[in-house]
DNA sequence: CTTTTTCCTATAAGATTGGTAGGAATTACG
DNA sequence: CGTAATTCCTACCAATCTTATAGGAAAAAG
């Protein structure tokens, strides 16, 4: 199961995406950076309820991961430095929740050497690996653009 | 992440699984039943190391789940109730670490409202189905038979 | 009647989750 | 310059979950 803190930064990232793709579509404008008009914490409380504090820490691990810009100070906030198609659902997971694979002997970014069995001939891990490959061609297929079909 | 419990459980089960296809394939054998043959909680440890005292617990937990068989006293130990096709590796982690399903507002077997979404329209929910399907995909079709595979 | 096994429940240490608290640093604006 | 608005940073904390362990009761075999 995804952790509220991955459940929490998706409701976010859907308001950035959203507010990344109106500023997009705007006829007439002529800046094509998102820092331009950044999302501040309290918007996105304001569209999905969540307790702001909470929202802080998660959207500093997004920044640190290299999804999120920032800009402080007044009028400041947080904007997606990538197109949303660019950034895939996995790296966020990954970010908040750590590793996707069901085991870390098949975890293709957080591997961790299994002890007690050979891994080249134990049939769970082969299982496993196939759960992993079918998680990961969903989320590393779809991404934040996907999010936006949301329409609350 | 399955927890450790699951983990276990799979290796104990890979254990009476091949014993399962021993007795099966054995000829002149009269009896049909895996209970004529239960393996112990001792045995299981022997070919895969790990805490016996916790293992009984998982068991029990197998047991109570509809997937094990149990006879007590001298001689006795667990078995397979159906055939090893029959027992799909998704029952198996639903005992043990509970939903598959990466959000409770998108599981079959424990499913929780989600009450700050319209689940209709959520982006969110629409994508976190897909990957409770991909899952599935491989969780209910894979069974315990899979697990023989394993040759250590 | 002794040994071997499962069955059952309680306990507990450690890690993780889901936050909260308090302030420092930075920026915009009048 | 001063004030308000915002992000940035770290420490803390309560509750829950995980990963066991402990101690015996019950049953079966021989």
């Amino acid at each position: 199961m995804l952790s509220k803190k991955a459940q929490y930064a998706f409701r976010a990232l859907s308001t950035l995406v959203r507010s990344d793709l109106k500023r997009r579509n705007e006829a007439g404008s002529t800046s094509s950076a998102s820092s331009d008009a950044p999302t501040s914490i309290a918007e996105m409380v304001k569209i999905h309820p969540m307790s702001t504090k909470f929202l802080e820490t998660i959207l500093l691990d997004l920044k640190r991961g290299g999804i999120l810009g920032s800009k402080k100070g007044k009028g400041g906030g947080y904007y997606l430095l990538k197109h949303p198609e660019d950034t895939p659902l996995a790296q966020v997971i990954r970010i908040l929740d750590g590793p996707i694979a069901p085991m870390p002997c098949v975890s293709l970014h957080f591997y961790e050497r299994c002890h007690d069995c050979n891994e080249a001939i134990c049939g769970l891990n082969r299982l496993m690996s196939e759960v992993r490959d079918a998680n990961l061609a969903v989320l590393e297929r779809r991404s934040l653009a996907d999010l936006a079909a949301e329409q609350d």
